[in-house]
DNA sequence: AAATATTTATTGCACGTGCAACAAAGTCAA
DNA sequence: TTGACTTTGTTGCACGTGCAATAAATATTT
């Protein structure tokens, strides 16, 4: 009989790479919670209409790995707090047109350089190491799925 | 004025990171759900306690990233599946120590190998990347929180 | 044109989650 | 020993999530 190996959890690649995420990403995330009231899928959902204009949640799904529903709902709490408008698109009625209001432009505008900030100080820490995980975490995320 | 700077989600480390995270986990956790009936919280508890032996929910708390609240519950999952006991620790009546029955056992006996195999798989698609990978992880990780 | 199939966004539902509150056990100081 | 404090694990609660079901619009087929 093959004995069973012994397995160290802190070795184990998903585990390893969640871990790092969800740190980083508290991390993140607790750096323009308070201030913005914002949560991670709200916030991805402005950097792409920031980064891509008036756009359907079918596109954002795409673009932003996020489930519909959940691209749905934040888009609804974005839409009540004002930052995004909800328009149907005249060409294709069942698309959505989101699109950033001045508000959300103001709030997207001093978002930015906070992540931009949080994202260099992390780079900084890992100093030559940053260029390793960079290109690893290519490699995973463009490997076919 | 300052012009707000372009950004784009995709080169955002935090949002990359957890893409290539919930694309890990959810492809290991495909390969073991349907077969094993086993979640992720239980499938760390489970990996610490076969690493490990008998110990508490602050030590899984502790040593596998995970909530006192997510242990607990996890643990009581598979107590009602008979896979592991909980036991007061006689020492000190606060603790439990939680340990694998023998089906408990022979669940990890059959999930390691799995684990073992879908790592390696994803580390030989990932070639050469797979040293960097590991090593920003590991510069991340140890990172002073 | 009419019938059928597909695409898009929303929503009901069951469930997992984090956090705070809590009870029980243990520690420590006076 | 008593009383205050700390630690450990569980649970109530509000909320976010994924998935399936749905409705509306569009595309395709006959």
């Amino acid at each position: 009989m093959t004995a069973t190996p012994d397995f160290d959890l802190n070795d184990f690649l998903p585990y390893r790479l969640n871990a790092a995420a969800s740190r980083i990403s508290r991390a993140f995330s607790e750096r323009y919670r308070d201030e913005f009231g914002i949560s991670i899928p709200e916030w991805r959902v402005l950097a792409h209409l920031h980064h891509a204009g008036a756009v359907s949640v079918r596109d954002i799904e795409a673009r932003v790995d996020m489930e519909k529903s959940k691209v749905s709902r934040a888009a609804s709490r974005l839409e009540s707090a004002g930052y995004i408008t909800k328009a149907v698109n005249s060409t294709d009625r069942r698309l959505l047109a989101l699109e950033l209001t001045p508000e959300g432009k103001a709030l997207v505008a001093r978002l930015i350089p906070v992540a931009l900030a949080f994202q260099a100080e992390v780079l900084e820490k890992l100093g030559p190491m940053s260029a390793s995980l960079q290109a690893g975490l290519s490699a995973l995320l463009d490997a076919p799925r």
